[in-house]
DNA sequence: GGTATAGAAATTGGCGCCAAAATTGGTTAC
DNA sequence: GTAACCAATTTTGGCGCCAATTTCTATACC
């Protein structure tokens, strides 16, 4: 696929972001400015401009006089991050079924099979699209924007998926599966099971047997 | 005052970011470079930095060509950082009872001291730098650090303290009372009551008479 | 043959200058 | 007297150059 030409600076961050989140960037590897510039044709100070805001969100760090090298979380961050993602997804599943309208529903069911048929037909890249792209309408749903905006932001400071979340053919068909156990939660109105199932699948614990206990908190 | 010969980059961004909540500059206001550059005693380069660093946080909105102003949190985002705050905070009192030590207590009580004898003799920036002292040493002892970080950035997304939250002497004299009782919800270690200390001081809720009940979540 | 050292190439990062755009103030026409 | 228009000043923002630092390479010495 051909680079779009949209140099706005911005822009220049989240694709960039995007790419390290992807795993076209290795974690670790030096990013060299002129080979960034080259490669999204984008001008000296963009670059700069965008690693900068690279550094303040954490996916890259800043060496002086060395340069900008992708950030490798480390395991206690890792599950740091995933805490916290577990608080405020489980925090905005209430609204997200409160507010989610039969269009909502069958949008989240497309996303949930794009991923589903991926698996098979598409690359790991793809299937990373599919998934951000679900999870987007996901969030979208949710009243709370800040909360969206801060769990989008959180996303991208733990491990990129294709790396370390995706390691086996059957984590990624539980995945798939978990995506639309929680759009029929969401169909239910169920914000409970929709609590639990997106536990999991933040946690990626093993697939439970349909429980029917209520446990808070 | 001096200004403090610091001229670290990330430090001009944290210094604005103070100033922009101790209400130096009025919310709405137009930051020019040159103004900032002299106040700050600071490059071009770095203010122009610390502006895209205020930006990104959403501390401060850029407009092309027309440069930077202080960001005003409308009331539906400023209610959307509380109840993000709430959901956090919450969930970081337990971590916070149990890892507190009798010096830890000792030294919050100390910080809410100051914080309740500045009431009388001190400025409204006084009494902002002593809740500010207050807050970051009781969050500092949360296990999370994730979560410590995005409270803190959280912290000043919504409206400045001095200029909204602080409007009468009675609401600052009860500011300082829950101080104390959090205080002592951690020195009994009853992590519920410092939940619920904690979602009263966030909404500036009126003061209840001592509950019992256990409402989770 | 391996290591240390010096020189060369490359990379980062800062600074100043200048053009484009906007605001201000004044002047003119209606 | 008011409104519109134009010129002058101010302000932002981008671009390129160069110095400081680091990394790579080749040579000499042990």
């Amino acid at each position: 696929m051909s680079v779009k030409a949209d140099p706005a600076t911005g822009n220049l961050a989240d694709r960039m972001a995007r790419d390290i989140q992807a795993g076209v960037f290795a974690p670790g590897m030096w990013l060299k400015q002129v080979d960034l510039e080259t490669r999204y044709e984008a001008k000296r100070m963009e670059v700069r401009r965008a690693l900068d805001q690279l550094a303040l969100k954490r996916l890259v760090r800043h060496v002086p006089n060395r340069g900008y090298h992708v950030h490798v979380p480390d395991d206690r961050q890792a599950e740091e991050v995933r805490e916290v993602r577990l608080i405020l997804e489980t925090a905005a599943a209430g609204s997200i079924v409160a507010n989610a309208t039969a269009a909502d529903i069958a949008a989240l069911r497309v996303l949930a099979q794009r991923f589903a048929d991926l698996i098979l037909e598409g690359t790991l890249l793809d299937l990373y699209e599919a998934n951000i792209a679900f999870h987007a309408k996901l969030l979208a749903l949710g009243s709370n924007r800040e909360l969206i905006n801060i769990l989008w932001e959180l996303r991208g400071r733990g491990p990129s998926a294709p790396v370390t979340q995706w390691k086996t053919r059957a984590r990624i068909e539980q995945s798939s599966r978990e995506h639309f156990h929680m759009v029929e939660a969401i169909a239910a109105g169920d914000a409970g099971a929709l609590r639990r199932l997106t536990a999991d699948h933040i946690l990626q614990t093993e697939e439970r047997p349909p429980a029917h206990e209520q446990d808070g908190a």
